[in-house]
DNA sequence: CACAAATGTGCATCATAATGCACTTATTGT
DNA sequence: ACAATAAGTGCATTATGATGCACATTTGTG
């Protein structure tokens, strides 16, 4: 999963849960400003602040091995 | 997964892995000074830092929704 | 269209992540 | 024990993430 489909997966999910960049802020503590600015595509968040985004929205992250691409 | 574990999943694996801090910075492109850091657990990486890393180790950052923790 | 809510962006500032260097402190192998 | 390799740490610098404010742009709804 690389960086910009990571943003994007956070971007749905709060579209998904119809919460608004700015309730967001309020319910993370991560600054609006912050939040579009990822959302926008400029960012490369910390951990602490992805995590603190991902936990409001119900998910985490995490890490996982990666699969080997079987040809087909 | 919350960031101390996060950590030590990473640093786990390159241990399996048997690479040295000192290869898998030369590996990632990320600083030595930054993977002794993260992995002497005063580290907030950034995604992007992480990815390189991750991506080394055969791994990869997601995201998943939280399970729910069933009582029992 | 017109208005309102939600988003995106420029500018400036502060905090801190990333990094190198040199040195100390484990760990490991013989 | 000793040597060699790897890992941890203090200090200093640079790059950039986080943030607020004000304003522009887009989106959604009647």
């Amino acid at each position: 999963m690389h960086q910009a489909s990571l943003i994007q997966t956070i971007k749905k999910r709060r579209e998904i849960l119809q919460v608004s960049q700015e309730t967001l802020a309020e319910l993370t503590g991560v600054g609006l400003r912050t939040l579009k600015q990822l959302e926008s595509g400029r960012g490369n968040p910390t951990l602490s602040t992805l995590q603190k985004i991902a936990d409001v929205l119900g998910m985490e992250v995490c890490l996982k091995v990666k699969e080997i691409h079987p040809r087909t």
